[in-house]
DNA sequence: GATGAATGAGTGTTCATTCAT
DNA sequence: TATGAATGAACACTCATTCAT
């Protein structure tokens, strides 16, 4: 009559972090239930109490990722200033979360790999291909208010804003690669060039 | 000569381009090495006869590509035009690269993976992390060789070469993670806005 | 008195209708301590306050079907009448028993099959064994008797009466693979064929 | 190019026998793969080899059961007989099969139990039901015959034969339940109760 | 060289049972 | 007494690798 109580979402939480841990240091492949279990301080057997699967596990990381990066990209996006200056600060705002998340970053070639899955039937536990639609599309209709506002490039859409996009990404994948990667530090750099590029004479304001 | 030398390669490749094939399709992590020895046409245990093991085998996919990489690279830099002509054709060749073996390419997710593994104990079997810092010492490179031709932004160095190959490598994960994604078709635009950035009136007639 | 006791014991009952039902319906080794609690609207662990295990549980669906079939059987052998009429009245009582318990019934499978058991370690919990043979002598009595009334052919024995329980067993069988089969409509065939056999000209006053 | 050759079938024969006398042993329930492996002499992989999976070990149980009873019905209903020797020959090679194979035998309770099987989903891996139906058209069907030929008592049909079979059925529910029941020994009671029953002077010189 | 049968370590998942509340 | 979270032994199944032929 006075059933044990307990935080379930704090222990979920506890368990997520500690997949995070792992499979950010050795990969998702790599990394068993056991292991999870153990550095979550539980038993194995436990960790089926808060996540169905080994899978579930992983899809909780991309939801918890998801969410992080979706409140970055609210919180850039409101406000009156300049489309220019949102999109610098959209592009800052999220080079930070990533950087601030080590674990959780380098989590993100798991979720790029599970995105896809083909033959085994199962279709993909979640679809990172629309967070990378989504980002592009909130950068584009940036970079055309932008041009409305007389700032940016008359054209620039969707293509122009797949490369800013993958202007990060990328830096993520150097940074994922080699850990030495100073992927924070150069947090400048890529605004600059994908407002200014490299070329000089580049036009005042920006940046 | 070698008659023998000639087969054996012969069938090593064969076999590489089985499991190239596979990666692409479902990933490292979910081919077993009897798939790529049924793709190849042969028996399971012979497999073992051209690679040590599975692991082997992503090590010459790597090699696969980072050979085609070198010579795209190396044939991008040789003549003797500008630097930043240069820089922009290295630019399309590693992007048309890349573009013409979306199997090799999709594979990248793995090779990405497999150059972290640690607590297990073997160092990775290859260093995806040179492959990057390589591209980006070129490109920096190119970048303060323009710049001493006046083309360039002085003062652009290493960490702009990040950014201009994390723009490619960037798109590429976009296209990884969606095969809808057009990676080919807006090479110019990753050019484009690696050189004169989005702004409006950014650098002149460049590019 | 004992306020507690009953409740108990009415409890006990519930949980043990409730497994019952479970068997019934998948069989014992598909039904889980979980199930049975979910079943009787109480919590797993409660389930073990009023059994021990498992096994007990499954031990006392026996006891249950037992307790029944002992009680079929008095009431079937007590009075006066001669003794065929006596049998054919207990096999009568024994398949109503049957046909009216299909529950209990269908977990006979689960009975036979724990009445088994070696290698393991421990020995059966309960002697279902012992249940056939009780029927065996109580049939063979009264075939024995019945000879004697000169109903029955002389010599009839404990063979005779294995044939005649393994009628109804066998019938039961039949229904328990196949809930189709109308085993209690043919309660008086089973009676019959008991009594006189298939052949023609079968003797007079039986069935 | 000399690949290892092994006698596919015989090997499957081996594991099958290996698995036949422990399930008969133990249950299915309670025998690991593992140990049929072991009572087979080889490895808990190289059952894989040759059988999809656990279930299809029973699977194929009952077939090697339902195989040996079609030969034998078959053999027992050819010939030019009085259909009531067919029949009876029928039973006494029913009841000479099963005893002569006590452990594929004592697999049946396992087969009668997989012959359910609700909720979980997939279907029943064979159809136990469908066995017995065929036994009673069988035997209903000699049945019929015979009454034409005046042997039998006229109107008796599938119920009579229902309880035909259900008599050596529960015989070897005995029997299963205790190894000591003397199951072959009493062949000639069962054909004698099913054909002229117990009573007295029923049923003539028959059988 | 080529084969594919054999191996057995490894792992996700289940579930009876325990026990703190 | 009742609960249900926690445990961890158990087990089916997979698959890289080996090796006899």
């Amino acid at each position: 009559m006075a059933p044990k109580r307990v935080d379930r979402q704090a222990r979920r939480d506890e368990i997520l972090s500690a997949a995070v841990l792992l499979f950010a240091e050795r990969g998702y492949a790599a990394t068993r239930i056991e292991d999870v279990a153990a550095a979550a301080g539980i038993a194995k057997g436990s960790v089926y109490l808060y996540y169905e699967s080994r899978e579930a596990l992983l899809t909780a990381v991309f939801e918890r990722w998801a969410e992080r990066s979706r409140a970055v990209v609210e919180a850039a996006l409101s406000g009156e200033r300049p489309a220019m200056q949102r999109l610098e600060e959209l592009l800052r705002s999220v080079i930070a979360l990533l950087a601030g998340e080590p674990g959780l970053t380098r989590v993100m070639l798991d979720l790029w790999a599970a995105g896809r899955r083909s033959e085994g039937g199962a279709p993909p536990p979640f679809d990172m291909a629309a967070v990378y639609r989504e980002y592009r599309t909130v950068v584009a209709a940036l970079l055309r208010e932008a041009a409305e506002e007389g700032a940016v490039r008359a054209g620039a859409g969707e293509p122009e804003a797949a490369v800013v996009v993958g202007a990060i990404e990328g830096c993520l994948v150097q940074w994922v690669v080699d850990p030495e990667f100073p992927f924070a530090e150069i947090a400048d750099q890529m605004v600059e060039v994908c407002t200014r590029g490299v070329l000089r004479g580049a036009a005042g304001g920006a940046a």
